[in-house]
DNA sequence: ATAGGGTTAG
């Protein structure tokens, strides 16, 4: 509705500027026609065929005749369509003025990629600087950063220096697209060009952020004392920033001091900041810690929001303290705050992780009763949980009821099945739904494979397993460490000790740490076949990772040794030795 | 703006 009153009211003016000087103004015949146009481009969807049969000879390569139509039309899409059809059926060329009147009505109406169109389709056209730099502003908008930086070069070439406000926003829009290089891709750009006078809290504001989202928070935090030195105090959200990046890397007292400065420069800390901080504690597993901000929180007479009471009570329903967590429930309806999807789901999830399917349903036709509709998040909470119970039937039928209701499944719904079905020893449904994961087009995760080569391992199918392997790496995905040592193991256990060796030599390349039990199956199948040197080179990697042998192993290594007149090397008389 | 489901094995 706004997009086309802005539009609008951009025809009018260009209306009474342009009917000054046009001669098809009086004739009426051209009017006429000209609305007949108008209304078949906006009605028919094949106007093309039907102009070009109604209109023979008319002179749609008239510059001035797209000026007038831009005016009648007030559709800046439709303009742009019926523009390529002029341009390549009637060789028109828009003249700037055309243009002009067609790229500021796009960048008005936020139409980002329409207005690249126009750009790259007529390559003689260019816009005023004033236009690209609202066009620079509606890429940023619309995430096409790259696009935008590419602009502030082109504006550099004819010497057309941007607003720092124009800077400032696009910095922003790389930063939300995760996009740190542009940020000082475009920051240094600012310096050659001469604003770093005019450089503003809000350019080191960015800055901040950018440090912060590469994971270099001390060196936000340097700037952030450049600035504060200066008299200047940036706003919350860079205070939030900071604290996110230092909860990241477990520094409270650096958060606890930015919370400090923060009181100090009058930029109180608000909701959002205290949700950082907790998020971050219990992001960082320190629940007992954040539950303890939280209360303290309370105590200064803080209000915390809904989100903040879904994060905490999800903090407590991860530790298992399932009663408090329902108390903090029963607290924030008292409050007023109702639950929503998200507070549901994490309660859902809570009990469901300890087992009690029916508090956990009942949650759930409560949550379905208050008018909150099963989404694909709740559905996958809910068949995680079955699974958990080994309820993988009912969890079948509830993910083929997703697809009766119209919830479209995700990766995520995906892998939870695939994960349950194998818990549950149904590898071919688990393969099937692997198979159709990937036939709906969805990029599989590590998680996709992970339960299924565990599986196959467990039950003798190794070959297969390797080769759902191979496919992980082909798709560039690395597996986690317990996946090799399933493969290892289930070499192990088919006697194809030699290959399950050859995989740990790997495994430890690629810095994972396999397990205790990996080296112990290793072992056992290596001391078999007699192969005591490979035992030697095994057992030095396992006492690398600071494993110990046990005690009933060494007994039989020993006699193994002693049997074959083996000479034990230093260290392995130094680990037999510390245990006796 | 911030919050929810998969990601060790048991």
């Amino acid at each position: 509705m706004l997009l086309r009153r802005r539009t609008t009211s951009y025809f009018r003016n260009l209306t009474t500027e342009t009917k000054q000087g046009s001669d098809y103004s009086k004739d009426q015949n051209f009017t006429h026609i000209l609305n007949e146009i108008c209304t078949i481009t906006r009605t028919k969807p094949r106007w093309e065929n039907t102009l070009l049969s109604q209109y023979p000879s008319f002179n749609f390569s008239n510059p001035n005749f797209f000026l007038h139509y831009l005016n009648h039309q007030n559709n800046t899409f439709l303009s742009l369509r019926f523009l390529h059809w002029l341009t390549s059926q009637c060789g028109f060329s828009p003249d700037q003025s055309s243009c002009d009147a067609l790229f500021d009505a796009l960048v008005d109406a936020g139409a980002c990629k329409a207005a690249k169109s126009l750009l790259d389709d007529c390559p003689d056209f260019n816009p005023k600087p004033a236009s690209l730099e609202n066009y620079i502003r509606c890429l940023g908008k619309g995430g096409m950063v790259g696009d935008a930086v590419d602009v502030f070069f082109r504006l550099k070439k004819v010497g057309f220096l941007p607003l720092v406000s124009t800077f400032n926003v696009s910095l922003l829009a790389c930063l939300k697209v995760g996009r740190t290089d542009l940020v000082w891709k475009l920051y240094a750009h600012m310096i050659e060009s001469g604003v770093v006078g005019s450089i503003d809290v809000e350019t080191v504001g960015c800055l901040i952020k950018a440090f912060c989202a590469e994971g270099k928070v001390f060196d936000g935090y340097e700037l952030l004392r450049q600035v504060l030195e200066k008299g200047l105090c940036p706003d919350n959200t860079v205070f939030n920033s900071l604290i996110a990046g230092f909860c990241k890397e477990s520094q409270y007292a650096r958060v606890s001091e930015i919370l400090h400065i923060m009181i100090s420069m009058k930029c109180n800390p608000g909701i959002y900041t205290y949700q950082e901080v907790i998020n971050g504690l219990f992001k960082r597993k320190k629940n007992d810690e954040g539950f303890r901000v939280f209360n303290d929180l309370k105590d200064r007479g803080y209000f915390p929001d809904k989100v903040m009471y879904t994060t905490v009570i999800k903090g407590l329903c991860d530790m298992g303290l399932l009663g408090e967590a329902r108390k903090l429930w029963f607290e924030m309806i008292c409050k007023g705050l109702v639950p929503n999807e998200y507070t549901y789901n994490v309660m859902i999830d809570g009990y469901c992780k300890i087992g009690d399917l029916v508090e956990a349903k009942k949650l759930y036709d409560d949550m379905c009763d208050r008018g909150y509709a099963e989404n694909v998040v709740s559905y996958t909470t809910m068949i995680s949980g079955l699974c958990l119970r080994g309820r993988v039937d009912e969890a079948l039928s509830l993910f083929h009821e997703m697809s009766r209701k119209g919830v479209a499944r995700d990766l995520i719904s995906y892998n939870s099945l695939i994960k349950g079905l194998c818990q549950n020893g149904e590898l071919v449904k688990a393969t099937d739904l692997l198979h159709e994961l990937l036939a709906q087009g969805f990029e599989p995760s590590v998680s996709s494979f992970t339960p299924l080569i565990k599986s196959l391992c467990e039950v003798g199918e190794t070959g297969v397993a390797m080769r759902l392997l191979k496919d992980m790496h082909d798709r560039h995905l690395e597996p986690i460490a317990s996946t090799l040592d399933n493969i290892i193991v289930g070499l192990c256990k088919e006697g194809n000790v030699a290959q399950g060796m050859e995989w740990l030599l790997k495994m430890i390349s690629w810095k994972l740490k396999p397990k205790e039990q990996t080296f112990e199956n290793l072992i056992d199948g290596l001391s078999q076949e007699d192969r005591l040197d490979d035992i030697l080179i095994v057992l030095d990697l396992m006492f690398r990772e600071g494993y110990r042998l046990k005690e009933s192993i060494i007994h039989s290594l020993v006699s193994k040794f002693c049997k074959e007149n083996f000479h034990f090397p230093k260290l392995c008389l130094e680990e037999f030795g510390e245990r006796n």
